[in-house]
DNA sequence: TTGTAGGCGTTATCAC
DNA sequence: GTGATAACGCCTACAA
């Protein structure tokens, strides 16, 4: 009550006439209190308007919460070191609190892979753990697992409403998609023809990359334009370079109308690299993610807009939320949309440059 | 050493042979050390990765800091409701660690009335000041006192580099005019007349809306394109709806090219409202700012695109800024650029929802 | 059912 | 110069 104002657990104490030890009791309902104390400390706690000070309670909570991180190999996709690093920059902050974090790496191209990282994590039995289900089938059996475990986890990268995630922090594909389809749009009001890409992916166990085309597709669908617009649909490989460039070359050849390219992952440098190889620059490219090679052409002016999932921010609330959950007991809510972010040559400093 | 892995300054004292209050000397210089002991110390500190934890260290120093927020009135202009909304968020989260925010509300048109609120600042003596320096002149004379009396202050919204303030957290403005300049660019490929306009401001005393357009300006400067671009430039004012509205017709009758219009400060809807009156479709609108009257225009279409300064960020973070220096005793960036933010109806959803 | 003592890591104050 | 010790607010034992 004295100094700074801060209602303590003593001061509830001391106006109650009880000892803190029954106050604590009440306040965490440990039971063992008689109805009429409880009833006249809760009151008072009220009255008083009590906040627990975090500081001290967590300074005094000295238990060690392992949390496993189960996420693709950056080896394998460079786009996995963000959320990697996100994750780790969380790891450092949050050590000083009793957060553990490990990592099992997976290899994002083989299902067999995560099956088998998912069942050493399920082994170690950690207290939550941190997931990108990039595969359906597979995430399924494990979701199932942690779920009779009582294990709490968080997904992020991809959304599967199955088996209630504690947390889901990452991206409204469908809305990203739709999005991409404005921008396109708006660079070509006069009609055009739009391609949707998918590189490198098994399209029938992803279901985030159809979402995205569903929603590009519907953007069309709802507009009111005098002029028309068709849209088209690829599944293309980059494994060698020559193969890649023929898909393209045909699919071009056949629609000479191509006036923009909507890449659905992170891959938008590989189309980027042919139309420079080409020397086509009436096409635009919208794509996804900040990563080198994207803004490389990004700055050529060879694409023209990325949407930034954030993916540093994905890995980085993740575990931040668990711990929320963990430690501070706060209630975390269960969807955190991360915003879609547009990103084009003039902006693009400041999102490199941010802390997550 | 123990349990968590963590390391204590107890841990530092035990290894190097002294006391906890030895180490606790060497480690905030305060002298009264022999000098081959301070040495050995600070060497075991580094050697074990010392990190002191911030918990314990608000925990036992419970002095109380008071921060001056100096902020323009949300009653004269809804804009900066946002980064009020901020500051409150921040004196919430902080209130714990003895931070305490009282606010200095002053008229955003009367510079007679921030030169009032700043004195009463000054009588007040904080340990911190926040500010938006928006009337450039009369801050100078403030920051000379505050820099006088040893007080540190941050600006927000506007970047006033003179007397060097702690903090700046806002845009960068040239960028965002020159951004603002490509998605007009963008837009229109095929040449066009675009108009720069600043609505109920004295421009002579606001340099962030100068830097602005210079960079929209200076955007159309660096592109080589085949066609021609012209651009316009005009002080609005809409006092009245009748004489603005003259004002534009008479604007663009003079130039029936214009397919674009660069609003400077959070007054789009303005321009929109005049646009959806007079029937006018095919001019796309740029502006700043999420407020409703925008927002609702943004949805109808006849705002293109909105940049987003993130106001709320903006009070939160100068708050936050402040209480890093003085609370945790962090050191702080000087600049903090927020990203400028691209939003359209498409996207506009998850900044709005967004946290801060 | 209740009260008390000790400790979390850090800092400030004393006595040596 | 140095080391012990008492706080800060909370929680967990254990004692009563």
């Amino acid at each position: 009550m004295v100094k700074k104002g801060i209602v303590r657990i003593k001061d509830i104490a001391e106006k109650a006439g009880v000892s803190t030890g029954t106050v604590d009791r009440v306040l965490h309902e440990r039971g063992r209190v008689a109805e009429d104390v409880k009833q006249k400390v809760l009151e008072i706690a009220q009255e008083l308007n009590y906040q627990p000070n975090m500081l001290a309670r967590t300074l005094v909570n000295n238990r060690v919460y392992e949390i496993a991180a189960l996420i693709p190999d950056p080896g394998q996709d460079i786009y996995w070191q963000a959320p990697k690093t996100g994750i780790e920059k969380a790891q450092t902050e949050l050590a000083q609190f009793g957060v553990r974090v490990t990592q099992f790496i997976f290899d994002p191209y083989e299902a067999a892979s995560f099956r088998e990282k998912a069942g050493e994590v399920v082994a170690m039995g950690p207290d939550a753990i941190l997931v990108a289900p990039i595969f359906y089938r597979e995430s399924l059996t494990f979701f199932k697992k942690w779920k009779a475990l009582e294990i709490p986890f968080a997904l992020f990268n991809t959304h599967i409403p199955d088996y209630e995630p504690l947390i889901y922090i990452g991206q409204d594909s469908y809305q990203s998609g739709f999005l991409a389809a404005k921008l396109l749009h708006y660079g070509h009001p006069q009609g055009a023809t739009f391609l949707v890409a998918h590189i490198d992916v098994d399209l029938s166990n992803s279901s985030h990359l159809v979402n995205k085309e569903q929603g590009f597709f519907d953007y069309f669908g709802q507009i009111n334009s005098e002029t028309p617009y068709s849209l088209l649909q690829a599944d293309l490989h980059n494994s060698s370079s020559a193969a890649f460039y023929e898909q393209l070359d045909v699919l071009l050849q056949e629609n000479p109308g191509v006036k923009g390219i909507f890449v659905t992952n992170s891959k938008a440098h590989t189309v980027a690299h042919y139309l420079q190889m080409r020397g086509i620059t009436q096409i635009k490219v919208v794509g996804y993610d900040l990563m080198e090679r994207n803004l490389h052409f990004l700055n050529k002016g060879l694409i023209e807009f990325l949407i930034n999932q954030n993916p540093k921010g994905q890995g980085y609330w993740g575990i931040y939320g668990l711990a929320d959950q963990l430690v501070f007991k706060k209630k975390v809510s269960p969807i955190k949309y991360l915003p879609l972010d547009i990103i084009t040559k003039e902006n693009l400093h400041y999102y490199i440059e941010a802390d997550l």
